[in-house]
DNA sequence: TTGTAGGCGTTATCAT
DNA sequence: ATGATAACGCCTACAA
């Protein structure tokens, strides 16, 4: 455990004390708050009057605690580094706010010096919905549902264990893929080597998919030796693809698993001097802002982080608030951006 | 206000229950969970036997009420969308993660729709700190620090107003920005334009202070016409530098405030047909991940965004828990990283 | 070593 | 239309 020091709270005025200064019950003070029809007009100025006159402000936790809701949902994810959760945490938040709840993150799983941190979320505010932007693999994923408490309502990116508090926000990873090495081929190039994302992932195994499927499409041999895998960061996607290049002659496209990978690959055909996209086609995944302006511009598998963001908390809530969301599921689709990084003038 | 419907947390097991589950008074269940000495070694046992058959987890909002305190710190900010944000915020999470806070993001200061939202901070959970990654204008940090509790501790990175309340976390920029510009001196560039952020923010006078200076020192009259302003994206980076281009023949050398405004330059340099760095130096300003493996990699300034925020929140918690961290701002210094941008081989 | 009483600031319920 | 009283779940202080 942490250590907890003194501090605390400046004081705060009570309904009490804007009671007393008007003169009636804190009951009356409650019912001025909350625009409560029975109340005498009169009686209802002088409690505004003497709110604003002591500057009170309702204590939230007393609130809480007696109404049985926190409005606080908990984001949990790791690693802000891939920048695509950090727009779709912020487009979350958005939502939430509008609705009126609050967001706190739950981020590092393991402390600054690497223990992993007894369950953070159980140790975490009381949070009325769990929102999971984690990347971590399947087996990862499990233990952390496992944290979390059965009935408390849970929206989450990607796949998860089927259970009954849980809904998922499923981006069409495959068709993505699919559009995106078909366009590879339809404009001609053959053999199509590709960065994915690290394996055991369901997205990654997505992405792979619908690579395959394109490949079919055109009677071509997916080929594993054409395949890396790398962490979602430039570096990986610069080491994996100086590999391809070592390991393998001829290769004219890359489709890569992620824009950051991607950008590690351009370093890396750049280096071994081959031309984007004369020599070799790129495509990545996400479309991240830079996408469009780096040289030359990165065709894209397009993922609408705001749409994602905001959908994911509008689900979460409507469980919160007890609607049932009905489906399991929800599907987003993942557009192609045609850019240079595949277009030979 | 925001709709509240229905809805709420499921029930759960109380200290009481456990109590009588133990055969005990509340608080020697509550003694049991402060590990306090005064225990019967076999009440304890009983008692942490109770708890865990019931599943007891204490709640964190009543524990609040009694305690004063919620361990929540608030982090404003409007716009991850420059990732150093974001990646800052994490490493601040992760600090407080390990000193027992929560951290709630204050996001969007404006809904969706576009009307500014009356007061998100005052309208929020109870918050112990706030800790401002806010990125406006001068004019937009007074109002927001107007709408904050004059007892509550505020950390803030960049300038504000001097307020007791308030501590700051102040990079240097201008150091940074001087080293970035003697850098481009040194190598014979005598033509350096600026794109810097947005008028009327500390952190881009700071910068542009520094290149002045850095001018001055080698003799250059610092001219204004060189100096384009832009927001902090990529696409602004690469419309001013073209409307540089335009104007000004014979630039040698760009000044970037930030990498994804040099990202950018870089753009528009290569439409122009100019060669990085052969015909124009770029320099940026960040040091985010993509800038070692873009094609030329971005000589840049670094911005230890894992201090700061680390740094930041340290500060938050120990003004929180108390203790007078004396100075009213900190300084973090911004070390020039020297990549292939710059240098002509 | 353990228990009892009272309070934290609100909301819910019942009474007037 | 307004007020009194009892929760809400925990903690602190004091009593035994």
């Amino acid at each position: 455990m942490s250590k907890r020091m003194s501090g605390g709270a400046p004081l705060r005025v009570t309904m009490d004390e804007v009671a007393r200064s008007a003169k009636v019950s804190r009951q009356t003070v409650s019912r001025v708050l909350h625009d409560n029809a029975y109340i005498a007009p009169g009686t209802r100025e002088r409690v505004r009057k003497a709110i604003e006159k002591l500057g009170y402000v309702p204590d939230a936790v007393a609130r809480s605690l007696a109404h049985k809701r926190t409005y606080l949902v908990a984001a949990v994810l790791t690693e802000f580094a891939g920048y695509s959760r950090a727009r779709i945490l912020m487009h979350a938040e958005e939502e939430a706010r509008a609705r009126g709840y609050n967001v706190f993150i739950c981020g590092s799983l393991s402390s600054p010096k690497g223990e992993p941190l007894e369950s953070p979320l159980l140790n975490s505010q009381k949070y009325e919905g769990v929102l999971i932007l984690y990347r971590g693999s399947v087996d990862d994923r499990f233990a952390l549902f496992k944290q979390i408490h059965r009935d408390v309502p849970v929206v989450t990116l990607g796949y998860a264990p089927k259970m009954p508090q849980v809904r998922r926000i499923v981006l069409d990873d495959r068709g993505g893929a699919y559009r995106a090495v078909k366009l590879l081929l339809s404009s001609g190039r053959r053999t199509i080597a590709q960065i994915a994302g690290p394996p055991g992932r369901f997205d990654t195994s997505g992405r792979m998919q619908g690579w395959r499927e394109a490949l079919a499409d055109f009677g071509i041999q997916a080929e594993e030796r054409l395949v890396r895998h790398a962490q979602w960061t430039p570096e990986a996607g610069y080491d994996q693809t100086c590999s391809l290049l070592n390991d393998y002659d001829g290769i004219d496209a890359i489709f890569a698993h992620s824009d950051l990978i991607a950008i590690g690959c351009l370093r890396a055909l750049n280096e071994y001097g081959l031309k984007v996209p004369h020599d070799v086609a790129v495509v990545g995944f996400d479309n991240i802002s830079i996408a469009a302006l780096l040289t030359p511009s990165l065709t894209t598998v397009d993922q609408p982080f705001a749409e994602i963001g905001r959908t994911a908390m509008q689900c979460l809530i409507a469980r919160i608030e007890g609607g049932d969301v009905g489906k399991m599921s929800r599907a987003i689709s993942a557009e192609l951006v045609i850019r240079e990084s595949t277009t030979v003038s």
